[in-house]
DNA sequence: CTGAAAGCGCTTACAG
DNA sequence: CTGAAAGCGCTTACAG
């Protein structure tokens, strides 16, 4: 027991005296074998406790159904509803999903890759990590024949499948909601520029400004507020300078949003009345906390599927439309208390 | 560039005119092979973009460094945390992660146990499915010789690893604060009781009245309270009898005690004052509501690392220590406001 | 419908 | 230190 081998197609061909192949058909369920030889085999299979070996059968079949996955973090909420979106999907396909994470760092992503590459999965499925450098290991992807799609995070040059959310679009909205409710001075905490999400929220807040004759005042935008705690650093210069801001749209996450919160409420400042708060992601605790807070929804579960769909889609079709390479999903914006003063 | 295949070992023999097996001690950096060989073989394969197919590689060598993890939901605080924990530690050994879900189903539990069999992981970890059924698949799981290591949700009767939480403990500690705090009618919200979790909660629970001199009355006990619907639900009810408890320890998650501290809120209820609420597994949200509340932390990440780690010991030990198969983490009360009175 | 043989891409004793 | 050969467990043309 302790040093037996697993059973193999051939200890089945052996023990019923015929031949590997015919095992193999008979397991495979191919029409080619006899009714009664397959019966005869899958009960003896079962018999010997025979599990097939995948490892064998995909070096063989020259195809591994594993789909790889590198995100920041694996236990943030936006991503692991990304992950179980996923795995929805591709478990009724009957594929694996290899899950990495980058941890936010560049060296750490290039090695999930690497490692993804070397397995010989279909495809990689990627949201780019906050600390960014070179991306060859992509384009290494692409060179090795594996399907790559990015998602959330992405690298705009390469050419590949692409979901995300349309930020600006979201920001956009947001923003002009907060001028809706009577807002005048409308602060943004923004995240780092280098990455491309961050930047096209800011655009929209821009865009909403623009739009609403509002001035652009680089005095009401901060920069890298991110973290709760970045976030109600920044709250506190904001609030404590000559002309505060009557709103803040934490465009980077609801966490930001909640260090803007715990902030106004320290001060007694009244938040929707005197200070509007609006987040990003519809982390669940937006919805509980005092105000609740306004937040932007972005369906990261469904946004899963979508990604999964996507490869399943491009594996099936025969002339899939290349046109269709970014799928952009609009989120939606959750007005709650935090914001609605009227 | 379309239909070509990857570099293997013998494209890099045949360019340099050398035996594959050459190509393949300079690639695994043996130390019986010249170093200008060894040199050129690295250029020569860095150029041409070779990647090793790890599935030949495992197949041949009889081993796959991949550990499967099986969990009910992927996108749960508490098991996204063990998954990034276990991962912090599996990537620096340089094994990868298979995740499949199960759903709370035991069907789709056997089948990814099964399926996770098939790819030949090293080791399956698993958290049982709140649907029990037979548990051949976890029996099949070890006479296919990988190695199996249950966590949280634990089946008794197998013998394996099992790195659980000190549930009644940790009940037994909650319970114990509230009494501290005076509150005289404790009320409990179950779990399923065929999960062993919450049977060890609910004896926690019992422990602790029992030593506090206090009666066990059943009308204070609510079955399958585990969601923040259910808990609401039995705490309208509760709060309703003529004699309603002073304190309700929301044993099965911080949902159900959030339940009950929006029933409360609406009933104008004064928390803690005139009643006290405790949850379990401090979620985030949990730091946020108004007023906090008291919960108790499993340690979570550091029980994914602990896990991982249990598993390369067992590899790599000699004679590890077959009587600690049982590894207990005493969880940690976290008193907040919804319990302070005194 | 069945069998014998080749081969997926690698590694590892075995000689030299 | 290097090469030729066998084999991990499977699948699939190729004959029959």
């Amino acid at each position: 027991m302790k040093s037996q081998k697993r059973t193999t197609i051939y200890d089945i061909a052996q023990k019923l005296s015929i031949a590997a192949s015919s095992v193999s058909r008979a397991l495979s369920n191919s029409t080619k074998v006899n009714a009664a030889t397959k019966a005869l085999v899958l009960k003896t299979a079962a018999e010997m406790n025979y599990q097939q070996n995948a490892m064998a059968s995909n070096l063989r079949k020259g195809n591994n159904p594993t789909i790889g996955v590198v995100v920041p973090m694996i236990n943030q909420n936006f991503f692991s509803n990304i992950i179980a979106g996923l795995e929805e999907v591709t478990y009724k396909k009957g594929y694996n999903l290899i899950i990495c994470q980058s941890n936010e760092l560049h060296a750490r992503e290039v090695d999930c890759v690497n490692a993804l590459i070397n397995q010989h999965v279909s495809c990689i499925i990627i949201s780019i990590a906050a600390e960014m450098g070179p991306h060859q290991h992509l384009q290494q992807v692409l060179d090795h024949r594996i399907r790559l799609i990015q998602f959330d995070r992405v690298v705009d040059e390469l050419d590949t499948f692409k979901v995300i959310n349309d930020n600006e679009q979201a920001s956009y909205e947001a923003v002009l909601h907060l001028v809706a409710q009577g807002y005048k001075r409308i602060a943004l905490l923004e995240g780092p520029q280098d990455i491309d999400i961050f930047r096209q929220r800011k655009e929209g807040y821009l865009n909403a400004l623009r739009k609403s004759g509002f001035p652009i005042l680089e005095e009401l935008m901060c920069e890298n507020a991110w973290t709760k705690e970045l976030g109600a650093e920044a709250t506190a210069q904001l609030l404590n300078s000559p002309e505060p801001p009557d709103a803040i749209f934490a465009s980077t996450s609801d966490f930001s949003a909640l260090g803007v919160l715990e902030v106004a409420t320290d001060k007694g400042i009244a938040v929707p009345e005197a200070l509007g708060i609006c987040g990003y992601s519809n982390e669940p605790f937006t919805e509980i906390t005092s105000p609740s807070i306004t937040t932007i929804d972005q369906y990261s579960i469904s946004m899963g599927k979508t990604i999964a769909n996507l490869y399943f889609q491009d594996m099936e079709e025969f002339d899939f439309n290349v046109e269709t390479k970014v799928v952009s999903i609009k989120p939606k914006l959750i007005v709650r208390k935090s914001t609605s003063r009227i």
